[in-house]
DNA sequence: TCTGGGGTCCTAGGACCC
DNA sequence: TCTGGGGTCCTAGGACCC
């Protein structure tokens, strides 16, 4: 069996945790640059407020009801998912865990006695609130899939299953498929699920159904067999290795306002390459391809939801580097090639790739080897960072005037990653 | 006026190899 | 005049996730 763990509103559980005169009532958090919603409270959710909307749209809900509002403190966040994670690396084992995104993890439990599960499952649910304060919901069955769909349910109704729910019979399962809506399965997007309610198929149950053959057919080949096979039980989506390094790094950014000017547009990328080096060299890679994009601000206004042209660039490198200067200076210079005059520019983006472990950077011939010795000062760097405050030593490319930085009105304090800014007990 | 950021996997097709 | 069979690697693009 699988169990799936996942922290309840995550972000806005976060903020009430350290502002408890917010327990009972509607809280949600925004995007970077305050411009969508990304978490709301349950009491939010009742209010109307939709997931995922833009906050300007929600705004006259929000200002009559009273709901508090946060711009998203990721510091937080990312420290509150560590706590949570480590608590169930606690209880099963680190190799038993699977952590899915900051919110979810998997957990292998393929030593648990079924007569346990249901009681185990309230258990992960106890243990983790008490220990970090944060409220989960757990839904267990044979295959990933089916776990989502198990604690899709137990989060929809919260008194009747007290956030835990379990498909371990065959009646449970057809049960719990035909209550769930095709556009609710975990894998089926919005081009999936208009195709299949064009086939009928409305439910999770109805895809169920189908064979494997018509799957490959209409469901992107070897994906949607899976999805199938997961559904009727089958477990196809195998557990992951925790320690895998990531394929693609990126730090990408909408600007506070619009920006037309060159050097803007150098500082941000400058900026960005800095950050995303940072994570590279957080996993021991080197990249081997830098990629830099720049999107337009859209000028005619008629379409609901507009997004501006994206135009892109990449340079590969002679040797994979971490080194953030040598890898602002393509990045630079491919901003420059990019950037027009008299364009206005919203948002623009560094993406790091073809990504390798520092123990087996390929070296080049004609490139002379010493440079790797400067990974020392990136060490220094990022130690004086991370302990002192984001950006004390930074590339002069960086900038300081910073005029494109987003904006966030509602930022919470750093209750657990800065000295200067812990709760304060009166 | 104002709509996020960071990832993954898969497929098809072209270039190239022996 | 006649022109195979079996591969790999890379890229772009499409789908999805939270």
């Amino acid at each position: 069996m699988i169990a799936i763990v996942d922290c309840n509103s995550f972000y806005c559980s976060c903020e009430r945790l350290f502002r408890p005169d917010l327990e009972q009532k509607p809280v949600v958090v925004l995007s970077n640059n305050d411009g969508c919603i990304i978490s709301r409270s349950d009491e939010a959710k009742q209010l109307g407020v939709a997931m995922a909307g833009p906050y300007f749209k929600a705004k006259p809900i929000i200002e009559q009801n009273d709901v508090t509002v946060f711009s998203s403190n990721y510091n937080l966040y990312g420290d509150l998912s560590w706590r949570v994670m480590e608590t169930l690396r606690v209880m099963f084992g680190t190799e038993k865990v699977e952590v899915y995104s900051v919110d979810e993890a998997f957990i292998k439990l393929d030593t648990t006695p079924p007569t346990e599960i249901e009681n185990l499952a309230t258990q992960i649910k106890n243990t983790v609130e008490q220990w970090t304060g944060i409220k989960v919901s757990v839904g267990i069955a044979a295959t990933k899939v089916l776990a989502k769909v198990a604690n899709r349910l137990a989060k929809k109704n919260k008194q009747l299953t007290n956030c835990v729910a379990v498909i371990h019979t065959e009646t449970k399962r057809i049960e719990a498929l035909k209550k769930t809506n095709i556009d609710s399965v975990w894998g089926i997007g919005f081009s999936y699920a208009e195709k299949l309610k064009k086939h009928r198929i409305n439910t999770a149950y109805d895809l169920s159904l189908k064979d494997i053959v018509w799957c490959k057919k209409h469901l992107g080949g070897v994906v949607g067999v899976r999805l199938v096979q997961e559904l009727k039980g089958i477990p196809c989506i195998t557990m992951h290795d925790e320690l895998t390094d990531k394929k693609m790094i990126a730090t990408t950014r909408m600007f506070g306002e619009a920006v037309t000017d060159i050097e803007s547009i150098k500082e941000a990328v400058a900026t960005y390459t800095s950050r995303a080096a940072e994570k590279l060299r957080r996993q021991n890679c080197s990249a081997k391809t830098i990629g830099v994009f720049l999107v337009t601000k859209q000028q005619n206004h008629n379409a609901s939801f507009n997004r501006g042209a994206t135009i892109t660039s990449h340079t590969k490198l002679e040797v994979a580097t971490s080194l953030t200067h040598l890898l602002i200076k393509p990045a630079i210079a491919m901003a420059e090639r990019l950037f027009q005059q008299g364009t206005v520019y919203k948002k623009a983006g560094v993406m790091l790739s073809n990504i390798v472990n520092d123990t087996s950077v390929q070296g080049n011939l004609f490139v002379d080897e010493s440079t790797n010795k400067q990974r020392f000062l990136m060490d220094v760097i990022d130690n004086i960072n991370f302990s002192q405050r984001d950006d004390m030593l930074k590339y002069a490319a960086s900038g300081t005037t910073r005029n494109w930085k987003m904006q966030q009105l509602f930022h919470s304090p750093k209750y657990t990653s800065r000295w200067n800014e812990l709760c304060l007990v009166q």
